[in-house]
DNA sequence: ATGAAAGCGCTAACAC
DNA sequence: GTGTTAGCGCTTTCAT
């Protein structure tokens, strides 16, 4: 053991009687040891308690096996299933996750956060965070310096770059159809925060599907929450108020329906025959809503176990010096038909 | 540069003239390096767009500013809120998160996961998996060949552990007393996971309000779910069969208060007046369900935040050789009122 | 104020 | 099959 009190392959060697070298190579298992000189290591590796230091051999391999990951708003549940997902593959594939947390989602002081990232030799980077606001104005500048490869979730496709994100277009436009289908005539919106791409994309599938229904779509009201349940108690008050007669609802996600709901039961207006409502996410728990919540799920785990598989090949390919196409993939939701939109 | 593409120490030195030591002076921030060559060196490194390797750094310094964070559930609010906590936390203490998410609460095959951790040269641990059935057994054989501090996150009291836990007993206590006093007599329960220390301190919790109110806990009815709002609806509706005559139920979390409240309406069982109801958690959802839950209230994102805290202690401590006691921190929730248990 | 040498723990390349 | 040498990128120590 050296004088800072961490058991090197040098005690092992030494232990053992013979070169490091012959214990990196146990180590690595490489088959050029002798049987004997192996097991005997093996046994001393164990009772010596040691564990080869990965930081050593980032630093001569010059890869880490780590991915670092940078997520932001853990405190919903769709960035932490994500997480959830990019843990699972990553494990699988024997990676491990270096893990930043952003401020906010529009946070546009990234350099530090890249910086951070590569100075600790990840081999690849996953950039979890939505695309909100200027967000993304960054990639311009820094993306052309960074060593490693990178991959997107949730955002709009670029050339050139990298993307998985769920089709939050088609989602809004099969929540639309369905309640067109349920005989709803005057259906209005509740939407995320307009700086969000995935809000805006739900209205424009919403829209999309109004004007195929030969409504027109400019004429009909919507307004705006952040996403929370209080948010979405406000922006319906407000849309019940410049659109009394509004006999259908798609909300841009199942937190904000919860609470529309709850509104909905407060003035007396029943659900789904007075006001049919579609929310968006997939929450496990919409289904317990009263009335349990028609939605459009997104496998948000899935993104994520996407996301791994893509940078490692990516990662893959960098280092054998391959060139890869990069490429935009785009998970479809699909629609869950419960109660809340069910006209007898 | 050199042969594999990144910009070393020793390509700023040469550009600059000067020796890498007094490169990594200006790195570091040391005092005596000339105000001129400092301005030179550094403008040199922004030009070349030069990163330190954090790798190299935790090799010769044997420390990382990393800490190895292990947890289970992310798909579950309370471990991502805790997660954002400690992200939050170690951010500011200028700590980077290595993550490890466990396959499942009761993984017992900790071995491999803290070997990883200590391989990748982590400063301290923060095993923030709740104690579920033997998931703790592991501690007697390897925690004293930890050569780095650790901090466990909601587990029962032991002697010299470091741990921070939400009081989940005073949190029944509290929920079922306040039924007592919107004058339930026949207060059922629906548990958490029976090999869950949390869920069992809810359920003794529960128990001590119902003895001080006179009533034999022993013969009051409950049943047990497994957090999900699914195995919520079963147990209630088995709870409802055992005990028809109840006219209150603390539910071990909101998750299941929610799927409780949706069978109860269905039954045409009237919350509150048939029934009060309280739930466990303070997610921000509960406070617009129909009707919306009294609930109590766990901060998870400041249990993470005291985790980091402590651990940063541990390791300072640990460094300069202190000796440092153990802490068993205990956080206190707060009820919070709502309809669906506050009886006119 | 600056530089030279040593070394953190490991593996790659080559020798024997 | 095994050992030797060199070096990954940085900081520490000591010298100048």
């Amino acid at each position: 053991m050296n004088r800072r009190g961490r058991v090197t392959i040098m005690d092992v060697a030494k232990e053992a009687g013979v070169s490091k070298q012959t214990v990196s190579r146990v180590l690595n298992d490489r088959p050029d040891v002798a049987p004997d000189t192996r097991k005997q290591i093996k046994d001393i590796i164990e009772s010596l308690g040691y564990r080869p230091s990965a930081v050593a051999r980032s630093l001569i391999q010059q890869r880490s096996f780590t991915l670092g990951v940078v997520t932001a708003g853990l405190q919903y549940l769709g960035p932490s299933q994500t997480l959830n997902g990019i843990a699972d593959k990553a494990k699988e594939l024997g990676y491990a996750l270096l893990l930043i947390v952003l401020p906010s989602f529009d946070s546009k002081d990234t350099r530090p956060i890249v910086d951070s990232l590569i100075a600790r030799q990840v081999d690849g980077i996953i950039w979890a965070v939505q695309e909100v606001g200027e967000n993304r104005v960054w990639l311009q500048d820094q993306l052309s310096t960074l060593p490693v490869p990178i991959i997107f979730l949730t955002m709009a496709k670029r050339e050139n770059f990298s993307i998985v994100s769920v089709d939050n277009f088609t989602g809004g436009k099969m929540a639309t159809q369905h309640l067109v289908e349920q005989g709803c005539q005057k259906i209005g919106h509740v939407s995320g925060p307009l700086d969000w791409w995935e809000a805006r994309q739900r209205i424009a599938g919403w829209e999309s599907a109004l004007t195929e229904a030969g409504i027109e779509a400019d004429s009909v009201p919507r307004t705006e929450g952040n996403w929370s349940s209080r948010s979405g108690a406000a922006a319906f008050k407000s849309l019940l108020d410049k659109y009394p007669q509004m006999d259908g609802v798609f909300v841009g996600n199942d937190q904000m329906a919860l609470s529309v709901m709850q509104i909905a039961h407060d003035r007396g207006i029943r659900i789904p025959n007075d006001l049919a409502v579609v929310g968006f996410d997939g929450l496990a728990e919409s289904a317990y809503f009263w009335p349990a919540l028609t939605t459009i799920n997104q496998n948000q785990h899935e993104l994520g176990c996407i996301a791994v598989q893509e940078i490692v090949a990516m990662i893959d390919a960098h280092r054998e010096e391959r060139k890869i196409q990069p490429k935009f993939i785009f998970l479809q939701p699909e629609l869950l038909v419960r109660g809340s939109s069910l006209r007898k």
